[in-house]
DNA sequence: GCGCCCATGTAACTAGTTACATGATTCA
DNA sequence: TGAATCATGTAACTAGTTACATGGGCGC
């Protein structure tokens, strides 16, 4: 089975936890799972009506006052079959770009205040992110359940991967704010 | 200035430091920087064809025996220029999308053993991604010049993110094993 | 004699983003 | 009255990958 978008398993994933429709997932993946993943309404649309076409999902319609009909999403047995196929296959690593080293790496001639400026911001940004997947781990915790019900032990342990490379980059970021310190 | 793609910046950042062909550049990517940047072949070729229509890289051909002529790309100065101001302008993050984590998740389902096995896989890469980064720093260090110069600083800085980054992921690694050997 | 290295490139494809289009409802 | 939310979708674009095509030189 050849792999394709992934944006079909997420979505099939999603699926799986709960029926919802497109514009339900897109708000999933902003607050549920916006940490690691995430989906564009374009993206999201076109691969529904794909995953129906194939059988993998079917679309339950339910009026709504004025506004378009809305589709309720169901994965299939057929959807599962493939969701669980994916699932069992091993994750290949996707070549990395980070574009911040990139640059860094290039900023011979770059005042050093520029530097430090984008060090400051990155280091914002992961503040923000380990601050959201705190909440997210308390979310999960408060959710119903023993709290070694596997299925939180892994959101739990999703959780953990952001909380450790987010701290870790914010040290990185110190070490480099001290470095950047002694430069000209 | 609209931003274009990033490996137009990433050909003249590399070109900035020394001219080369695309077959070299190709190879700067995969030996020098391959930790946090990547090119193939069939980017390289055209982008380094649009460079040269821009004016931003000039190619100097040089006879070879018996093999395609060589192209030897040489930035200009309207190339450091657009550079230049690459460089300076803030880095906006790309929206994650951490394929395991999301698996992971999903993987109510799943056989903790085949968990285990992709979370072993993992620890697997980011330890030697991580021996790599450590190589990469000796090299740098082993450079002539005193190690506070502007340019090794900075390399080192990037390393560092990568010796940071890659050292989390193992010890998420190890916590996740934990956990898994509780889970049915 | 086989496979890797050098060296260029194109065609076809997959993936993902931005901007656009529509329009009622609800809340401050 | 203006912004946010609900709810769908398309068009046009940008980015990136895989596979293909060519062919001599060099080391084992």
């Amino acid at each position: 089975m050849p792999v394709k978008s992934k944006t079909r398993y997420a979505l099939l994933g999603i699926l799986n936890l709960s029926p919802m429709s497109g514009y339900d997932l897109k708000k999933f993946c902003d607050e549920g799972v916006s940490q690691f993943w995430n989906e564009n309404y374009a993206h999201i649309y076109p691969t529904l009506r794909e995953l129906e076409r194939e059988g993998l999902a079917v679309a339950e319609t339910a009026q709504t006052q004025g506004r378009p009909v809305k589709r309720i999403y169901h994965i299939t047995g057929k959807g599962q079959k493939e969701l669980n196929e994916w699932l069992l296959m091993p994750v290949e690593q996707a070549p990395p770009r980070y574009e911040l080293i990139l640059k860094l790496v290039f900023s011979t001639g770059v005042p050093v205040e520029n530097i430090r400026e984008k060090i400051l911001r990155y280091k914002e940004q992961n503040e923000k992110a380990l601050a959201d997947v705190m909440a997210g781990e308390n979310k999960i915790k408060n959710q119903p359940g023993a709290n070694n019900l596997k299925w939180k032990q892994l959101w739990i342990i999703g959780i953990n991967s952001g909380k450790y490379s987010y701290k870790a980059a914010i040290e990185w970021c110190d070490d480099t704010l001290e470095i950047l310190k002694g430069m000209k």
